[in-house]
DNA sequence: CCGCTCATGTAACTGGTTACATGATTTA
DNA sequence: TAAATCATGTAACCAGTTACATGAGCGG
C-alpha cells in the first residue's frame, strides 16, 4: 500500500460514499503538490482498492453518466488503521522535503546579492503559499470536518518556521560569495 | 531537469570532482527520505548529465577498478543556477510534505486514548529524526562546508514546529471519538 | 443549439524503485 | 585466504505523470 493508496482511503472514510472524481477533487484542490490528483492515478487505484476488497463500489442510477460510489469497507478501515498506526512505518520517520532547503543548499553559487534577491523571492513564495492555504480553508470549511483545523494549524506552524529560517538565511547570506568550483 | 537531476548537478559542484558512488553516498546517508541514493536511479543519471554536458567525466586510472570522475561544467553551473531561483519554478512554492501531518487527518477514526498513543509515537519518532540529523551532522562536520549548518539548522526549527504542532494536537485528541462512517 | 466545463476514463511515458550480478578491496 | 563490504553497474518493475479521448450536462 503506497502512502496515496492509504490517503485515498482516508478520505473516502472521511467524507463518506463518494465517486473517484470526488478523491480527485480533494486531491486537486490541494494547497500540497505532493500528488497531483491526475485521472490516470486515481481511477485506477479506485479500481484496484475495490478488487482488494478495500472499497466497495455500486453504480447510481441518477443521470444518464456511468458514476460508481466508493465506500470503504471494514477492511478497508482496518488498512486505514494499520497505516495510521502506531507504530509509524520508517516512511514516517523523516525530515519533510522542502524545495527551497534542496536549492539553498547551493546558495553559495551565488553573489551575495543574488542571494538576497533568493531569499526575498522564497519569501514572496511562501506568501503565495499561505494564500492558498487560506483559500483551501475557506473552499472546504463548510465541511464542519474538524480535521480541517488540524491541517491549517500544520501550514500555519510551518509557514511560519520556514520564514523564521530565511531570516537567519538572511543573515548568512550576506557574508561575501564562496569561490568557484 | 528532476529536482534529483538539479540537487545532483548541485553536489557535484559543492563536493567538486567526485565518483557517483560519492554522490550516492551522501543520498544514501541524508537523513531524509526523498530520495533513495539507490544506484539504479544515480549511475544512468550521472551518464545522462554528462551526455547532455552539464557534467564532464574522466577516467581515474588509480586502483585496478573502473571509476570515473564527474567534475561541473559551465553549462552545468548555469542549469543549477536556472533551478536554484530566482525566479522560483511552481514545485518550489507548496507546503511540504508530512507523512505525520497526512496520518493525523485520520486520528478521528481512533478512540482517544488510541490518539494519546499515536501522538506519543509521532513524538518518539521525531527524537529519532533528531538523532539521524545530529548521526548524519557529526559525519559531515568535517566538510567545513557552511551549507551544513543551514541544513541543519532547517531541520531542528522543523522539529521544533512539528513537536509544537503534535502539542497542539494533543489537547485537540482528547476529544471523543466520531462516529463511524 | 453551441460551446464550455464536468466527469470518467485510457495510453504512453518516465523517473524513480528493488533486486540482482560482478569484481575489487578490506578486514578478520 | 575466506568473508564481508565497497563500488559499479544492469534489469525488471512500478507508481505515478502528462496528454489525449469521449460523452454528459449546462449556461449563454
Amino acid at each position: 500500500m503506497s502512502e496515496l493508496a492509504s490517503f485515498v482511503l482516508g478520505l473516502v472514510w472521511q467524507h463518506g460514499p463518494c465517486t473517484a472524481y470526488t478523491i480527485r477533487r480533494a486531491l486537486l484542490d490541494s494547497p500540497s503538490a505532493t500528488w497531483s490528483g491526475s485521472a490516470g492515478a486515481i481511477y485506477p487505484l479506485v479500481e484496484r482498492l475495490e478488487r482488494e476488497g478495500l472499497l466497495s463500489g455500486r453504480d447510481l442510477a441518477d443521470g444518464k453518466r456511468a458514476r460508481r460510489e466508493f465506500s470503504i469497507t471494514a477492511r478497508g478501515r482496518a488498512a486505514l488503521r494499520a497505516w495510521i498506526g502506531p507504530p509509524l512505518g520508517a516512511e514516517a520517520v523523516t525530515v519533510t522535503s522542502d524545495p527551497l532547503r534542496s536549492r539553498a543548499r547551493f546558495l553559495g553559487l551565488l553573489s551575495a546579492a543574488e542571494r538576497r534577491a533568493w531569499i526575498a523571492a522564497a519569501e514572496a513564495a511562501l506568501v503565495t503559499v499561505e494564500a492558498n492555504v487560506r483559500r483551501w480553508h475557506a473552499q472546504y470549511a463548510s465541511d464542519d470536518s474538524p480535521e480541517l483545523a488540524l491541517v491549517t494549524r500544520h501550514a500555519e506552524l510551518e509557514l511560519a518556521f520556514r520564514r523564521a529560517w530565511l531570516a537567519e538565511l538572511r543573515v548568512w547570506g550576506s557574508r561575501p560569495k564562496r569561490s568557484a568550483r
